[in-house]
DNA sequence: TTTAATTTTGTAATGATTACAAATATAAAA
DNA sequence: TTTTATATTTGTAATCATTACAAAATTAAA
């Protein structure tokens, strides 16, 4: 991992935590690691699924707060691809995200949403950019063809 | 209305419906008639409100119906700004969205989102692209400050 | 007409998220 | 340490937009 890359370089979990003013519960420092480690976007389901076999009495309940939480202070991105679950990201950088429509893959792209936001009506203020593009994968588009 | 702005120039409500091949009921022709002329990208509940007092029998369903069937065939571009309703744009331009984060309301941006999906990963088949604005419009910014 | 197909309608089911309160864990005070 | 207050977790119930479904109404075809 590059320094540079990273804004929480050479803190735990823990710290990281700490020094947004939110205690670092045992649910709560699992559950950020999975978020920074992860690359596939999990749903909240994803995240109980993952974690319930190290944490047997963890709760769908605390997932669904520690995501809401996490999201006040940006610890995580919430993204909505309009399938009535949301995805949530750990990657704060800014890129953008495409969504398979045959296996549900998400994937990330290297576009950053906030430069595009230019043309913007006089006085308004941008508080967050999303850019969505959807289609198919390369694996699926192969198998679209059979 | 200019003839080049609008692909559907000098056809009845009706017409537009029978070339897509579907039967023109008066359910669907208002509903389109409503989705075409509204600015204000709305939602089912807000489609059915309007359309009530002029159809008092109409039913909720028949607007998810209808809305679902003119999305398949191309009538309606669909839009999710994750707050658990979706809304509908009977402009079918390429243009992106821009949603007050106070008061709510959606403002078309003159920003083409086809045009930013450049950086795709070798072999991928774009469908869609959704660019999507958060923040205050002007009016709500002023508020603000006060 | 009569019959068949389509569309609309109302109600029930679904499912992700949120609300809530009891149980548990942690920190602060004594 | 023990007691007490505060924060967090947990399980269950409520919410609410959307979807499923079947009966009623409308329209087209025979
Ligand atoms: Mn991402
Ligand atoms: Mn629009
Ligand atoms: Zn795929
Ligand atoms: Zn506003």
């Amino acid at each position: 991992m590059e320094e540079g890359s990273n804004p929480f370089f050479m803190q735990t979990h823990s710290e990281i935590l700490q020094n947004k003013g939110i205690r670092p519960s045992v649910q709560r420092v699992r559950i950020l690691k999975f978020l920074m480690h992860s690359k596939e976007h999990p749903t909240v389901e994803m995240i109980f699924n993952a974690l319930l076999p190290e944490m047997p009495s963890l709760s769908r309940t605390t997932v669904y707060n520690t995501v809401e939480l996490f999201k006040e202070v940006g610890l995580v991105q919430v993204l909505d691809f309009g399938r009535g679950v949301l995805r949530y990201d750990g990657d704060l950088s800014p890129h953008s995200h495409f969504e398979c429509e045959k296996c549900g893959a998400v994937y990330d792209l290297d576009i950053k949403p906030q430069e595009i936001s230019k043309k913007m009506p006089r006085g308004f203020k941008v508080h967050q950019t999303y850019f969505y593009v959807f289609g198919l994968c390369s694996q699926c588009k192969k198998n679209e063809k059979n």
